[in-house]
Order: C-alpha cells, then structure tokens, then sequence
DNA sequence: TCGCGCTGCTTGCAATTGCAAACGCGGTGA
DNA sequence: TCACCGCGTTTGCAATTGCAAGCAGCGCGA
C-alpha cells in the first residue's frame, strides 16, 4: 500500500514545530528521537511507529489524538459513546471490570431499544442474528458473583493476573 | 520503559478478540494483517506499529482510541474519571439504569482499592468486608435478572484463559 | 483409519525503522 | 581569513517489523 497520508503527517509535525519556533534537533531532543530520524519524519520518507508519534505529540506539546488523526490513524468519526470512552480511559478499572461495564452499558442501550419497540410482544423474539449483540458474556456475571449473594455456587475466580 | 504495557496490549486485543467469537485468523483476515504476526502480537512477542493497531480496531469494530490507550500511545493529560459524568449525560439510558451503572461502577472502584491493599498482604479473601456499605442495592441484581438468566443452564466457567 | 478443515504457533527472510556519524550550508566573532 | 556554532540533510548499519510458508494439535465426517 502507498503511504498517502504519511506527507500530511509530515508537514502537519513541521508546521506545528515552526509554529512553535523550535529547531528540528530541538524537537527531536525533547520528543527523545534522532534529529536525522524526525528530518526524515518531516519529510515524508519515513512512517513513524506509534510510539515515535507519541513521542513526538509529547515533544510538541499537542494533543496525540491531533497527531493520529493527522496521520489517519484515527478516524475522526465521533466516538460511538462518551461513556464507552470515559469507561476505557479510565485508569482505575481493570481490565475486565471496564468490559463488564461496557457489556452491561450496552445491554441497558439494547434493553432500552426493545422496549420501545417491544409494546405488545412479552416473550424474547430470540434475537435473529447474535454477531452483533454480545448477550453478556460469561465474564460478566463472572465478575458480579462477589456482589450478587445470591449467587447458587460461589465461584469466584478472582485472579488478579495482572502485572 | 518506552512501552511498558505491550503485553498488556496484547492481552487486550485477545481479550477482545475472543469476546467477540472469532478466530485469530479471522481477526487477522479482517484486519489485514498476518495471523502469525497477529499471534505474536497478542502474545507480546511484538510491538505493533500505530497502522497496524489501526487496522486491528478496526477488525475488532472497536474504537481506536481505546485500543491507543491500552497501548499507552494516547495517555492524554486528560484522563477524567468522568465516567459518572458521561453516565448521567446520556439521554439514552433510563434513570434506573443510570444509577445502576454508577453503582456498578463505583463498586468496581472500591474492589480495585481493596485488591491494590491486598496484594501484598497473603490470601486475605476480602468476601467479609461487604459490611461497612453494601456495593450493590437490590436495583442491580432486579436490572440484572434478564441477563443472568443466559447462565442458568451452569455451563460457564469456561475461562479458557490462555494455556 | 484416513482425510479435511480449523485452531494457534514457529521459522526463516525481505523490508523497514530508527540511530550514530558525518556532510554541506549559512551566520558570527576574532 | 579562519575557527566555531547552529541549522537541516545524507549516509551506512543494527535492530525490528511484518509476512509467506510450514508445523503440530484438535474435531468431524467418510
């Protein structure tokens, strides 16, 4: 594949650096990357990692989203929901308690739907097609054992594998 | 220290992966990428570049921005615990539901404190400290209840955590 | 018992990233 | 004139990415 958007990048990174009245051997010292490396960058010849992007957004003092949209690797749709979004930022949630709350955040979304259209029929039509919906998976009440005592078995499964 | 959390990526993005059913060749197909390097990826074995995790997003139908997160490429100076915020500022959700959700949310917190206070204490199940202010009001399990009845046939525990 | 298809994993290897060192250019002071 | 300093750029090169091909294991129908 070409690299279309790895100019715009580019020049997005040395607009913002010229703006900010920064050398290029100074942005590549605070951003932590070779001043050859980022000349490249600038230029187009080369595609930056990620990381090197982060670094760089660092360097600059702008927002890493701004750079990662520039280089089109983030689509500037809106986000889908602000409470997804605040639920995977937040940093104080583990992994698997920010799925279960985005799984049961999105079951209420379904929950809601149907009953808005559910006015007469009571009993579960049995969803047509499940590859969208994902009807809680067992992580979820997995995770709420601890808390719904009245829970049949107790098994809890409270592995903290992280780190 | 650039990138501490590439396992955590990894883990991440296989996390999602088999939430959402679907095989690493799958996922790779969808994203456009190698299912060799896809499996190395999730394993940590490799650090994927920004296109690359892009694609994976996108293969994954979940937003980029998180998946940036995980990676700690994005690590925004504004990381908002706003999730209540967010939680009350959405139209599409009832009230109840809005309560439950902070609820849970809230609930999560307090168990992620308790485990950082624990973990270099021995195997202290924290099950008897539900006294001081139960997490959970009845409002949970009753919003619940359609939900947990996908478990009643006592299938689950099947972690199938990697091996 | 095969064979087929699926799962994920391992193995080389070309292409690329990212860097250290060196280059050419312009401005400044002695 | 020279030496010096900063600028952005060019030049090899080690390390890494990302892929094509192949391997081992499992479930299923013949």
């Amino acid at each position: 594949m070409a690299l279309p958007k790895v100019g715009s990048i580019g020049e997005y990174i040395r607009d913002q650096r010229q703006q900010a009245k920064i050398s290029l051997r100074q942005l590549a010292a605070a951003a932590g990357v070779s001043n050859p490396y980022l000349s490249q960058i600038e230029r187009g010849l080369r595609k930056p990692s990620a990381e090197i992007l982060n670094q760089i957004a660092k360097g600059l003092r702008i927002s890493s989203q701004a750079l990662y949209v520039q280089a089109g690797l983030i689509e500037d749709r809106e986000p889908p929901s602000d409470v997804i979004t605040a639920i995977r930022a937040d940093a104080n949630l583990s992994e698997r308690q920010r799925q279960v709350l985005i799984d049961i955040y999105e079951s209420f979304l379904k929950e809601r739907r149907a009953e808005d259209e559910q006015t007469s029929q009571n009993a579960h039509p049995r969803h047509d097609s499940d590859e969208d919906d994902a009807p809680l998976p067992e992580e979820f009440l997995a995770a709420l054992e601890p808390y719904a005592a009245t829970s049949r078995n107790g098994n809890v499964t409270q592995e903290t594998k992280e780190g």
